[in-house]
Parts: structure tokens; C-alpha cells; sequence
DNA sequence: TAGGATTCTCAGAGGCGGCTCAGAGGTACC
DNA sequence: GGTACCTCTGAGCCGCCTCTGAGAATCCTA
């Protein structure tokens, strides 16, 4: 069908041409797999390695949306901000800050709609972050919150609520990003590696073992006693079908 | 007829010249192997040998995917994918690890369009994977899902399922390449010395036994009480047929 | 029809992948 | 400062998968 999973709308503006999405930071390699990420998902991606590059390319690019290291080599996050925000108001700003970074400052900078994602993140992570920002900024989408269903199985993004047959289910962080992605990828089998790619943050180092850990964890609250919905493909990895 | 076995539209780019695969690898043998099995499937294939010459082949040869080894003699893979990535930000790669090393993965790397395959590899998985990363990345992108379809024999490649007159037929992965391989080449002969290069690792150094007794696993599960699909060849080898 | 070659199938050993439990360490919140 | 929760590691167990070997079945040719 498309190039990923699902077939979400919010990847579309109005005119019909793809989601815009600025990625600044000095990392290389971070930046490069955001970007990588991105585009796979279907976002039409422009980089950025400081501020001023991060503002002369906004001017020409447009973004819909901006992914904005805080920590930038030369001009301050902020800073950066006010001037993207000077040329075009209406921008989404995802900031990406260094956990002990502090917090209530950028929660006053968020006020306005914008959201944080603290270092180290998971990439499942910033792309449900951005995904809502742009959901709320856009007139595009109009329905109730963001649902995703397999089967009886049904997720609310916004609330963080999780029900099978109506029942709620309560989910621990690692849990509900697990189960998010899978859900956002039914049908289709997830090798562990790809798995861990995605749901855990891109600086763990641990083993594969840890997914198989929290999928039994997952099975237990979602699919005990009742028709799995979790399904293992030895050998390969795992699916998530009715 | 043709070079290859069935008619498969995504070896051709949307202009109609071949799609073009970089193979990067130290081991010269592999190199050869791999170069070969591609030329025949219908790619238009460049090799390189080292980092340094996978970038500067890249940059000319301009390709849409990349098979690269992580281990290289002198630019670590990664460093190779970023700068890869930097001049065409849209090529797939598909990475060829140690079994080993994929412990201390460098996260996110699968993340994008990207995939990968540990070594020993077989060269079917190779090549499935590689048609995934294309089909995937194209915009040529046709059906949902990638399906073989052999008379009433249907195998979806991504959901790994395969279904006979619509019942569900459930194997193990030994038994889903070997059929994937003889679904890619209906109606032709293949012989086991050939069907044990393609579907088992470069480096197995068991007996052509191995495929009549997998040949007989797949009997029992697909042609069991039904008109026979599998079909052996005496003295030659085997044929998937109607 | 007999004999040899090839193929098929069964049974079992061994290994590996996956599941689960128990517990340590860390973190957030009171 | 204490407590509760969450996350991850390690180990053990179980079951499936793969492959070997041997014997039965089938086919072809003399």
C-alpha cells in the first residue's frame, strides 16, 4: 500500500504534498537517523547541524514542523525559536533536550503548543510526538483523538489509555510504546532487532532478550485467557493480528 | 526466455533501466558470489571492495540500493552509510553483519528503510530482503503486501504467511525459504545442488539429502490430499507447478 | 523380471530460540 | 529518606527445528 505500515492522513498537508519536517542538531549520526526515519515514514526531511543553518534553511524550506536540538553549537535554542517563530508563527517546535536540562524553562517555551522530548529518546518516541503536534496544530485531521484498533484491541494515543473487549488495561511506559508500535504495524512481521530500534532509546545497549521479556509482559495483560493477539514467528520475530 | 526465473516488474526502475545494486565487501569470494547471483536476477550490479571505493563507485554508479558488509578494512560502515546517505539520502541499504556483532549494534540502523542480514546468509534471504527494501522504497509500489501465487498456492512475503485454497499452512523457516524459493521459479526445474545454494547458508556443508527431506515436509503440509504442486523431476530435481 | 539407482519417509539426537522467574539496580514520588 | 514501581540482567527450562542415518519405496534399465 504505502511505503509504511499504516496509512495515516496526518502525512498529507491540505494541497496534497508531504509534511514538511526540519531536523536540527549536531550530531551526525543522530541526525542522520532522524532523517532516515522520517523520510522512511513518509515526511518530506531537510537537516540542519546549527542554528543558523537551522534558520536560513527554514526560510527557503517551510517546514510544517521542526525537530530543534536545544543544545546547538552556536546559537542558543531558544534563540533559534524566536527567530524561526519571527518568520512563520505557526510552526510546530519538537525541542530536544538533555534530561537534566532544565525542564521548567522548556515547559514555559512549550506553553505554546509545542512539545519536549528528553535525551536519550526512542525514535517510536519523538515520531508519536510529532505526529501529535501536527494533529493538533492541522485543521487537516478532524477526528476523535488518535485510535489505533486491532481487533478488540483499542489504544488511544492521547489519553494513554489501552482496552481489549472493553476492558482497561494498564500499561507501563515500555509497555504502551511497545504495543504502540506494534499496533501501529499490524499484520507485518517485527524482528526483535527492529523492534528494539524503534520502541527503546537509540543509546541502550542491551540484548534482544529484553523485547521477548516485554512481550510477555504485554501477554500477559492483553492476552491472557482470551484469543492471542500476539503471535510469535520463530525464528524471525513477532506480529500482532487478530 | 528471460535471465530470470519469473517476471518480476521491480527490477526495473519507473524509466525502464534496471535497478542498480553497490556491493560492498572485503571478502573477495562473497563479492564474487553475491556480484554474480545478482547480474543473474536482473540487477545491474557495481562491487566494491572497501569504504573509500563504495563512496566513489556510489557517487558515479548511482544506485538504488546498497548491499554493504559492516565490516570493512578501512571507513566503518556506518561512516560509509552517512556519506552515502549525504549525496543520495533515498538509497536502501541493506547492511551484512557478523552474527556477533549485532550485539553492539549501532541503534536506529535499521530504523529507516534500512534491513539487514547476519552472516551466513543464504542467498535467497539476501535477495528477499534486498526486493523488500526496493519494493518498499519505490513509488512504484503496486498491491499490499508482496504475494506469490502459484495456482492456489498464495505466500505474503511480509505477513510470512501462506495459505493453500485459502487454508492457513504453517512452517517453519527452513521450509518458508524453500518454498519461496520454488514459488519465485514456477514451472522450472530446479536441481538440489542448486536449490541447496540458494535456500541453505554459503557455509553449510551438509548433504543434498537435506532438500528431498524438506521437499517431503513441504509435500505433507501443502500437497497433502490435494493435486500435488510439487512434482520431482527423477535424475534432474524438482518443479512447483499447477 | 531382477538389480541398481534414486527418492522418500521415519525416528531420534542435538542444538538453539524463546519464555518465564527471580532479583538487583535505578528512578520517581511521597 | 523511604517506598513503590519500573527496567533490565541472568539463568534455567521447555519445546521446536534442523539435520543425520537407515531402511522402505519407487523408478529405470538390462
Amino acid at each position: 500500500m504505502r511505503t509504511t505500515a499504516d496509512d495515516p492522513p496526518d502525512l498529507l498537508r491540505p494541497d496534497g504534498t508531504p509534511v514538511r519536517v526540519l531536523v536540527v542538531d549536531d550530531e551526525p549520526d543522530l541526525l542522520e537517523v532522524l532523517g532516515a526515519v522520517l523520510r522512511y515514514e513518509g515526511w518530506e526531511v531537510r537537516t540542519a547541524a546549527d542554528g543558523a543553518e537551522a534558520v536560513s534553511a527554514a526560510r527557503e524550506f517551510r517546514p510544517d514542523a521542526v525537530l530543534l536540538d536545544m543544545m546547538l553549537p552556536d546559537i542558543g535554542g531558544i534563540e533559534v525559536l524566536r527567530r524561526l517563530r519571527a518568520e512563520s508563527p505557526q510552526v510546530c517546535v519538537l525541542f530536544l533536550t538533555a534530561r537534566d536540562a532544565v525542564e521548567d524553562r522548556v515547559a514555559g517555551i512549550t506553553a505554546g503548543g509545542d512539545d519536549y522530548v528528553t535525551k536519550p529518546f526512542s525514535l517510536e518516541e519523538v515520531l508519536a510526538r510529532l505526529r501529535g503536534l501536527l494533529r493538533r496544530a492541522g485543521a487537516a485531521r478532524t477526528v476523535e483523538g488518535n485510535r489505533l484498533v486491532v481487533g478488540d484491541l483499542v489504544m488511544d494515543e492521547d489519553a494513554r489509555e489501552v482496552t481489549r473487549d472493553g476492558d482497561l488495561v494498564e500499561l507501563t511506559p515500555t509497555e504502551f510504546e511497545l504495543l504502540r508500535f506494534l499496533m501501529r504495524n499490524p499484520r507485518r512481521v517485527l524482528s526483535k532487532a527492529r523492534i528494539l530500534d524503534r520502541v527503546w532509546s537509540y543509546d541502550f545497549g542491551g540484548q534482544a532478550h529484553v523485547v521477548e521479556l516485554y512481550i510477555s509482559y504485554l501477554r500477559k495483560k492483553i492476552d491472557a485467557g482470551r484469543t492471542p493477539l500476539i503471535h510469535t514467528v520463530r525464528g524471525v520475530g513477532y506480529v500482532l493480528k487478530p
